[in-house]
DNA sequence: GTGTATATCTCGGGG
DNA sequence: CCCCGAGGTATACAC
């Protein structure tokens, strides 16, 4: 990784133009060769960048960094107060948890905590609008279609609200009804959820890590 | 601006947990107190961040920085490689040229392009769901409703639909109709805009600046 | 590759 | 203060 603090002034031009006036900043230069500015304010994230795959050019008191899609970062020294190398070697990456992912995961294989008896049919199942998170299957036979959210709001009510009129087209699963789940869900979204006839459910994360260490033992596949 | 580099170990908790292990990266501490961890390789943005205002405390061989939501990040160093520290002073922001705000404004001056004879009532029409793009009136004296996107997605048809539900309920306007405006659209959002009786007409954007340059002569206001 | 959905989204504007 | 909308969104994942 290469840091060069600098008196500087940078243009970039591509997705669109953006220009920044001549300041002391500091500029990274990553091993993959994407480049940042980042200024002593304001944001944990850059000002400007470039993102690898990139070309960079050094040039006289300037530096030029372009890629295939025809964008450019031109950055001009005026300055240079630092300009120091570091290896810093290959590092793991990072872990995650709580993450809507593995709520869905985690819901996949414990459905009977959204309802009794509810068994999932399919993760991710396909429809011309997006993929829907689970369905699945009552004791009744109805499919029911789940949403899952880490934080159940409006947009999530109108997402299963897509999906259902859509998957209720389908003669084969109708009539489909639809589940919103998550963590904590919002009274605007409970609102909107009930007038359109979608239940609720709010998720317990922590004792749905529990069940999944025992379910093996209580629901042997 | 404080600049660390170090083999460490990073954790998060708070809105999600996250875990960094042990490996060399570079920790960034700006002016205003958010820290930053990045690593040498992947993104240009930090793997790990805490954003201002925030409090460090820097124990033994352990950073932990904290907020006011509960959110805490701690830092745990094996071998502190350099720590430096640089005055950047302030810096000006950064000035950007919009490019969906440019399409709306081109629009707004060449209607027509949308559809044969459609003439601007207004821009960011208010709804108290949110502005309007475009208000128009088509030569049957119908009212249209246009969403300017630059990439038209299902997003930009759920917009437009509750502004025409909210357009709809005023009586003076009544009926309303909409067209999706954007220099790509997708399949899904067509197929969603199809079924809720949304026009859809994808924009060239050269097209339309060659329009706005003789528009003038040609269609005089 | 295209397209959708998520994100510790961030960031800014308006009520 | 929250809500909403836009982002050079970036990023992951499925088809």
């Amino acid at each position: 990784m290469r840091l060069v603090v600098a008196r500087c002034e940078v243009v970039y031009t591509g997705r669109l133009s953006a220009h920044l006036p001549m300041a002391t900043r500091l500029i990274m230069v990553k091993a993959d060769g994407c480049v940042a500015v980042h200024s002593d304010e304001g944001a944990y994230k850059p000002l400007n960048w470039m993102t690898a795959p990139n070309h960079l050019v050094e040039g006289e008191g300037e530096w030029v960094v372009s890629n295939r899609a025809g964008e450019k970062l031109v950055i001009r020294f005026e300055e240079v107060l630092s300009d120091s190398r570091h290896v810093l070697g290959p590092a793991p990456g990072l872990a995650k948890d709580g993450v809507e992912a593995e709520l869905q995961r985690l819901l996949a294989d414990a459905p009977f905590v959204l309802e009794e008896g509810l068994s999932v049919l399919r993760r991710e199942y396909p429809t011309d609008l997006g993929p829907v998170d689970l369905l699945c299957r009552d004791p009744s036979g109805q499919v029911v279609a789940v949403e899952v959210k880490r934080r159940g709001e409006i947009d999530g009510v109108e997402q299963l609200t897509r999906y259902l009129e859509r998957l209720n087209r389908d003669p084969a699963l109708a009539p489909v009804r639809g589940i919103l789940a998550a963590q904590a869900i919002t009274p605007q979204a409970r609102t909107l959820a009930a007038a359109r006839g979608l239940a609720c459910v709010e998720v317990d994360y922590d004792a749905l890590r529990e069940v999944e260490g025992n379910a093996p033992r209580l629901f042997p596949v």
